[in-house]
Order: C-alpha cells, then structure tokens, then sequence
DNA sequence: AAAAATTAATTAAACGTTTGTTTAATTTTA
DNA sequence: TAAAATTAAACAAACGTTTAATTAATTTTT
C-alpha cells in the first residue's frame, strides 16, 4: 500500500470537510495513521502537500474530451448529452474533491495554484465549448453564447452538489437523503439539463399544420 | 462612524479573501484599525463574530421577492427576468460576501450557521420556484422542474462570479479585465439567461405555414 | 550467501511562531 | 464618578516544521 497516497487520501477527505486552514497536519496524520513528521518528509510542506494533492487527482481529467470531440458519428447533441452525463455522474459521485479546488479557486490568495487548477478545467471547458461552436457552424445549434451556456451547465451542477444541506432543502429532502448516492437525483439532473439544452440549442422546427 | 460595522466590514473583505480560517483576528484588527481585544470585547469570539456577520449581512435579503411574487401586472416570465437581473445584479455588485456563505455551505462543520444561511438563501429560492410553479399551473410555461430550472439559474450566476481567474479564461480576457466591475459583462449574463428561460419555459407557439 | 555499509523510512520530542482569548490597567464618555 | 471603551501585555494552546535518534530496507563488498 503506498503511504504516500493514503496521506492524500485523508488530506482531501479533511480539506473537503474542514478547508485546508482548517485542517491541521497532525489531524491528516492521524487520520492516515502515521506520524506528522512525514508529511513534511513526504511533501516538504502542507501547502505543497495540496498543491501535489491537486496535482495529482486532476491529472486523469486531462483531454477526458479529446476523443468525443473528434467523434464523427456523433450529432452535437449527442456529444453534448454525454458531457452532461459525464459531468453529472463525476460531480455527484466524487463532490469532495471539486469542492476542494472551488474553494480554492474562490480565494484570492496562491495565485500559482489557481492557476494550476484553472488550466486544467478550462482545457476541458474549452472542449467542450467547442461543441457547442461547431454545432452553430453547421446550423445543428441556434447562435447562442456558448461560453455562457457552458457555464450554465456546469454552474449547475456544481451548485447543487456544492452543499449537503442546501441540496436536501432546495428538493424537500430529509436528513436520510444523501444527494451524493441517490441515483435518481443524478438520472434528475441529467434530464432536466439535457431538455434544457435542446430547447436551448436546437433550432425549432418549422410545425406544419 | 460605528465602529462595530467597521470590525465587520474589515472581517467580511478578509475572510472572503483568505477565508475564515485563513484570517487572524489580528489581521481583522489591524484592517479595521481597531485593538485585537475589541473583537472578544464586541462579539465574545471569533466565531461569533462570523455567525453576526453573516446575520447582519443577510438581513436585507430577507423576503425581497415578496412584492414581486404578487404583482398581478406581470407575467410570471416578466417575473423571472426581474428575478435574473436583480440576482446578477446583487452577485456582480457585491460578489464578496456571497464567496463566504457558499464557501461555509460547502463545509462540513459550523452546522448551525449553515442552517441559518440556508434558511435565508431558501426563502429567496421558494419565492422565485413559485413564480415558475404558477406559471406552469396556469399553461404559460411548459411542465418543467422547477426546483432545478432555479439551482440552474443560480448555479451559473454563482459560478461565474466565484472566481476572478476562471472568470477571465473562460471569457478570454486579460489581467486588466474585472468581472466585478464590467456592465457588458453583467448584460451579457442577463441576455443568455433570460433567452435560456424563454425557450426553456415558455410553450413553442404552432407556427402555421 | 553472509556480513558490512549505505540509504530510506519512521519516530518522539522539541522548536519557534502564531493562534484566539483574557487580564488588568488606563483613558474616554456620559 | 460611575460606566463604557480602549489599550498593552500576557495566556495557554495549537500550529507547521525540524531535529536527532532509531529501525527497516537496500546495496555493496567479501
């Protein structure tokens, strides 16, 4: 078992639940069970320690979307469709991580890092924007603004899976509903996004009578 | 000049800056010109003085739409675009504030301040689902979900305002360019949304040959 | 293959700071 | 002159990190 991602492991569990300032590294290594010395053995310190933590868990988001793009069988709105089953499926079932680097994107302080982060969820941003561009070029989509429709997907997902409490509240839910494994939240969400994206995008037929 | 009002406004530019954790009561006095000591000495501790904080900061949000929801010489679409302006309106103007609740939201602790932010967030949110429930009961708008047509709206205000950088790529501008401060931005926001809402609710007319 | 030498991993203890808060004295206000 | 506001100083506790000693693992030498 590699301790060294055990201790990232119960790092981003404790920075999900309490920030980062607010967790100690004598909690992350309790918590990981091993002594506190060796995260700044390991990491050399706890603000390294995050950012090879950020480092390391987004590194398999990279160009997730190269291979949809480039998919010729495939309407836009399909491509479309499976980001936003895609999205839904990651943000709901791994939320503590996106809640970490949302937090740290929302400070305004370790600009380095924010950098960091931004650039690898804008490449995917970027990619996905991109389908939207292309299905307006060739008159499958309306001429909408696709930067803003993205954010809209994604500003929607991520809010409500961005708060426990806020979730259950905004749906009526009680304290037994977890948002996070309710699968017919997340098959909710999809086809809630998924109508408003056709309507959206797609340009209304002509009806004949 | 209220000197309680001055620790408070000092302690809401920090903590959203820096988060809660990340700030010093130190630091608080330091910005607000004040003596450390004052801080025990007016709010009992720290933690309470961010509990005050958010009560005091919150209080104007309280049943804003009240007047809105029963104004019988509007539609409920005419509605919706005066809920979407006022809401980028508020996140834009005085983004600050709004970067604390959510970040305490997405906390794993403090569950009484939570429930007392969401409490207040929630009578704004019902207030605005209502308008979309009458306007599906009364055949103005197709039958959609309600809850998420909301959590969308918010969701992709929030997100686009919730940090500074991703704004700036996402939107490819340079350094020079504050989201906070640009009126094309804040209209360009409002136009997406408001043509996202009309195609989403409102019914397609039969349009005959 | 056994022994010796070297490197890596792990530990308990201590380091100097910084933390939020309190105290006790002093100044300001009413 | 009594109450309220303000201060500098001190408080213990917690912080991230370092140290120096020890054990475990690996490599080199015989």
């Amino acid at each position: 078992m590699d301790k060294r991602e055990t201790i990232l492991n119960a790092a981003m569990d404790l920075f999900a639940q309490k920030g980062f300032e607010g967790t100690s590294v004598r909690e992350i290594a309790a918590q990981a069970q091993v002594n506190p010395a060796m995260i700044s053995y390991y990491f050399e310190s706890k603000e390294k320690m995050l950012e090879q933590l950020i480092e390391h868990k987004t590194s398999y988001l990279r160009g997730i979307f190269e291979g949809l793009i480039n998919n010729p069988s495939l309407t836009q709105m399909e491509k479309m469709e499976v980001v936003i089953e895609s999205y839904v499926d990651r943000m709901s079932g791994s939320p503590r991580f996106s809640h970490i680097i949302h937090r740290e994107l929302s400070l305004e302080k370790r600009e380095r890092l924010k950098e960091g982060i931004s650039g690898v969820l804008l490449k995917n941003f970027y990619a996905a924007t991109s389908i939207i561009e292309t299905g307006i070029q060739s008159g499958e989509f309306n001429e909408v603004d696709a930067e803003l429709t993205m954010v809209t997907l994604i500003g929607a997902v991520n809010y409500l899976f961005s708060s426990e409490t806020m979730c259950r509240k905004i749906l009526h839910k009680g304290k037994d509903f977890n948002p996070y494994k309710s699968k017919m939240l997340k098959e909710r969400l999809s086809t809630h996004l998924k109508l408003l994206m056709r309507s959206h995008l797609l340009k209304k037929p002509e009806q004949k009578k």
